[in-house]
DNA sequence: ATGATACATCGATACTCATCAATGTGCTGT
DNA sequence: ACAGCACATTGATGAGTATCGATGTATCAT
């Protein structure tokens, strides 16, 4: 399992040369943590949620998964930088991170 | 290890409601066709060749890979839908299939 | 304190994957 | 026919992963 700070999440730089192995093994663990289908699901019902975020709780009956392997999913996207969690009392919001995919989307238009 | 013809490659409708779930099927394999570093790589390689194409050859050395490596990775990239091959006597060369990232464009810039 | 709720972690299982050495296949030139 | 090159496939191995039940942890209401 690849791991990738929010900090250098946004520090990705993709000269025009060839991909060099660092920037490619930065890149990597967030196509990774879209590469599976519960998981992109999970990304695009915390996306539509907008600015506010979804709870925790609300994610795991739409996907017909159980409450651990939803948990298991968020920390992958959450170690990926791709979402963030807000804590609020016994809930837990989940939203997108800020410049989440700009890495990836520089990429995938070159 | 998900498939993907070319055909329905082209044909991933990502409407307005929830990702549904065929549609997240059709999409994580071309995300994991990217999420590894070795891949990543490569891709990049090739689509730098542009149209004529990069020699299978020519792909060993720079990443530092087994040949059999290389040619297990390529044959992930084609069954993805994201590279091309074509026979020429002894060389294969390998180019970016067209809209081949279509999708994955569309999806992240949502 | 007690109980209830939301979420995380652990342990286990079955499956997938990245990698390479060895071997097979197809093409070319001699 | 034969030798050599380019590439694919096989088999094995070590590592990662998706999933869930059971259990742990944190927070809130009473």
């Amino acid at each position: 399992m690849y791991h990738l700070t929010m900090t250098n999440a946004k520090q990705i730089q993709l000269g025009k040369g060839p991909l060099a192995d660092g920037a490619a093994a930065s890149l990597a663990p967030m196509f990774a943590a879209l590469s599976d289908p519960t998981r992109l699901r999970l990304f695009d019902l915390v996306r539509r949620a907008g600015h506010d975020g979804i709870c925790s709780c609300d994610l795991t009956e739409p996907l017909d998964r159980s409450q651990p392997t939803i948990s298991h999913h968020l920390k992958v996207l959450r170690e990926a930088g791709l979402v963030e969690s807000r804590r609020d009392g016994t809930w837990i919001w989940y939203s997108v991170a800020p410049h989440a995919l700009d890495a990836v989307s520089q990429f995938i238009q070159r």
